[in-house]
DNA sequence: AATTCATTTGGCAGCGCTGCCAAAAGGTCA
DNA sequence: TGACCTTTTGGCAGCGCTGCCAAATGAATT
């Protein structure tokens, strides 16, 4: 037990064999049940197995078969609730088919994405499975390069790689806006965060301003902070964009996580919802689903997104692009 | 574009040697930075390493040198903040010293925790991340084997199989019930989820009736759902318990997701916090210190502890238990 | 018993890279 | 100029497994 990962005595394929008295491709046979043997043979082999404790090295089996059953996922971040989901979907999926997933947190930074995907292609992955469409040009190179499949996630706004699963982001902003305008509201400000970083969240307020403009509206104000969404921002941002513009009668949140906060700020302040001021979030968050009133907000099938991703990926569909569309929540602050 | 992972003319090392007109170790001492190269050598095979887009190939790279970059972690969830948290310490500290974390998760059954193990092995990483300290015996045979460094992180209430990093966990438990009693609340009740399975929360409930009974008292009653944590379950649980247990003053939650159901019914029901009835979580969770009154809690080195067990386990400490400690927060609601 | 065919088995050449060793090239000094 | 030392370089044998092919075995048929 000296702590260093040296691996005493590795048991190996060859010593196998030689414990059961047969051959090595006969015990890579058995080990992988494919091809023939006789029922005498395998529970030979099996015994010897167990009894040496042999772990099959996957290494040398990818090396040999060319073609690893590893799966690299990239996502933004692991505290955002959106991209737990996707992994949960996606890790489900690959459990069923023998893949290992490989994953890396971007921290929403395109160079770092870019780092991750160089260094998952170097372990000749199946596939590859990303956050959005926006990457660098030689992340794209790199992917394009035809080693792994591709699977870009949860935004089809835009011409992707290969496989494409999601929704219409900027859709979700219009229907969002569309939805509190035909409820009446129409001095309806914003609050949102760091919109540089998580371009989706951009999208879908360049859609619900669109949205706004058709109605011959615009956004009364906004308060965008240039940092990562919380509760804690969300409820600051409400109270600023209050602050200076105390006339509001809506407000649409970046997602439910500010919502929340937004929330969370009405109760404390007395703010009747949706009354005096009506609040619409996204993401069909959890939480937001059950404060005493529902938080309006959209919900998006984030877990059968990553599960289907990973699923067509690793079947060999043809590169598609596949809308899993999204819902609108009335909740009851909007 | 025929979507099978064929990797259509992969540049293997030879290429590149060849077309820089060197030899293949040379061009590999000068990827690797490693041994001695002249500057035009150098330049010589990055020109070609670029002018070919070669991506090495880590499989063969790990099959030569015997020992991977790999880092197999395994954690019960996704969606549970605390191993999203773990998660992120252990990716930043593994970012930075080159490995890749290959990731499971067991859904908190030890059986697809085993199952996760053994499969991880085959890829013989560096090191495995655990959570807890329960595991079936044939994945401590398996972990003990000595490939691979162990981690077991955020309990320590009990032996390890090398490293532990982590916390007393029914002494939380115990520092919790003392704050209640401390606070003159004394018809205590419980509000938890399935136990079974989350053995930590078992731990923490242990803990707590302990410190009840040091002071001559037990446990009012209780409400146990058979189902994962939520905010959901802890508004419904707590509903059920004051509807069997209206004389209760204070309730101890298995978490803070189920606190916040618990405090939404109080909100719902106009019941005040804490005069009426006092309330306390477990974890430190970002919406429940936002909350119109933050409620108390303990709160606990979640990203530390990730990123701690990552570096030790890679930097060949030896097998020690760390205590990273925790922290009770006192809140509002209790 | 001889022939044919299906089933089961073993041998061995790689997969792409690294580690070791020996050889070549370059520098220094007498 | 030649001996000696240091730096740089290339060759090649594996790492442990799989895929292919040929050989051995067994069953069925004439």
């Amino acid at each position: 037990m000296d702590g260093r990962g040296k691996t005493a005595a590795t048991v190996t394929l060859a010593e196998v064999a030689a414990a059961a008295g047969v051959g090595e491709s006969t015990v890579s046979r058995v080990l992988r049940n494919h091809g023939s043997f006789s029922a005498k043979t395998r529970d030979r082999v099996m015994e010897a197995v167990n009894r040496l404790g042999y772990v099959p090295n996957m290494i040398a089996g990818t090396l040999a078969s060319a073609g690893s059953r590893l799966v690299g996922i990239v996502v933004p971040s692991f505290s955002n609730i959106v991209f737990a989901d996707v992994l949960r979907g996606a890790s489900q999926a690959l459990e069923g088919s023998g893949h290992q997933a490989v994953i890396g947190v971007s921290d929403y930074d395109p160079a770092r994405e870019e780092a991750l995907i160089a260094s998952m292609l170097s372990w000749r992955p199946a596939a590859i499975l990303l956050a959005g469409l926006e990457h660098t040009d030689r992340a794209r190179a790199m992917l394009t390069g035809g080693g792994a499949r591709v699977a870009e996630m949860l935004d089809i706004d835009g011409p992707g790689l290969d496989l494409v699963v999601g929704f219409a982001t900027a859709e979700t902003g219009r229907a969002s806006a569309r939805h509190l305008l035909a409820r009446g509201y129409r001095r309806i400000g914003y609050v949102g965060h760091d919109l540089t970083r998580d371009t989706r969240a951009a999208k879908r307020l360049a859609g619900f301003e669109a949205a706004l403009g058709d109605a011959g509206l615009v956004l009364a104000d906004r308060d965008v902070a240039p940092v990562p969404s919380s509760v804690e921002v969300g409820r600051d941002g409400l109270d600023r964009l209050l602050a200076r513009s105390p006339d509001l009668d809506a407000v649409y949140f970046s997602n439910d996580d500010m919502a929340v906060g937004g929330y969370f700020l009405c109760l404390s302040r007395g703010i009747a919802i949706p009354d005096r001021l009506a609040l619409f979030g996204y993401n069909g968050l959890d939480v937001a689903r059950l404060t005493p009133q529902p938080i309006a907000t959209i919900r998006t099938p984030r877990v059968r997104i990553g599960e289907l991703a990973a699923q067509l990926a690793l079947s060999g569909a043809p590169a598609q692009t596949v809308d899993v569309g999204f819902e609108v929540i009335a909740g009851a602050t909007a």
